[in-house]
DNA sequence: GGTTTTAGTTCGTATTACCAATTATAATAG
DNA sequence: CTATTATAATTGGTAATACGAACTAAAACC
């Protein structure tokens, strides 16, 4: 079951990793977010999340979450939504304007990938079939 | 030549790579040391670099680079060399101390990193072997 | 020698992130 | 049913990260 990896592919990946990254942060660039902003909205895309959810996903602490769905929030692109029942629970939506943004980023991506990927020494196996970006 | 990726492949990639540099993120924060430190002292392995050349290989701004070995530095993990025949050159070296940090980081993170690669649908291309982290 | 390039640094500002303390709401205990 | 405890998120203080613009110092060019 699945030809392990053995030293060299791992440096190959962790690399391979940066370079991904790497371009991430820079289409992130072109629409002004940074690569933690990026990730949040990629989770956002097909998902409702409370604050403390979101600092799950991210790694991060919920004073950051704060912090990073303030600026967010400024620009339109995520609302916050009190929750019904419990008063102290606040949801974050993304806007049908941070929708399009991310759809846009997301294809732009794929684009600079794509080269990455063809010469990563790294391959997709076979057809497995499983999608979702976060 | 190479099975070229689909749309899924990508999103794939993609979140792989976020994982994976998740996990750098957290091996350094037990280091004390930042995603772009990491970046740093893994380019570092095995080169001598000035300034600007840094500032080349993580695509940031010298200003910013001056920052990162300022904190290495007072650290103990890097050294500033003045180059010989150009007075206005700098050269960055890892100290034995920090070689010695690196190497333990890298073998820490390697464990992490190989169940992430099990599980993400992406395979390394058979043998064709050229490692190195950077 | 004087101007222009090149290499790095410094300064001001915004973002990112942490931790500790705080506010507000809910749940639980007595 | 108030009083305590727990939970959700925010605020404030500090450090690191990153940028761009302005600056210093050392070459290179003419």
């Amino acid at each position: 079951m699945a030809p392990s990896a053995d030293a060299e592919d791992l440096d190959r990946f962790v690399e391979t990793s940066f370079a991904i990254i790497a371009q991430v942060t820079r289409v992130g660039a072109e629409y002004d977010l940074s690569l933690t902003a990026v990730r949040m909205l990629g989770i956002l895309r097909d998902r409702v999340l409370k604050m403390a959810e979101l600092a799950e996903y991210l790694g991060l602490e919920r004073s950051t979450i704060s912090g990073l769905v303030d600026r967010a929030e400024r620009r339109g692109l995520v609302v916050r939504e009190t929750h019904a029942s419990d008063g102290r629970s606040t949801r974050v939506r993304l806007t049908s304007d941070g929708q399009a943004q991310v759809a846009r980023a997301t294809a732009d991506l794929a684009t600079r990938i794509t080269p990455i990927i063809e010469n990563s020494g790294l391959a997709p196996k076979s057809s497995g079939h499983s999608s979702a970006i976060d």
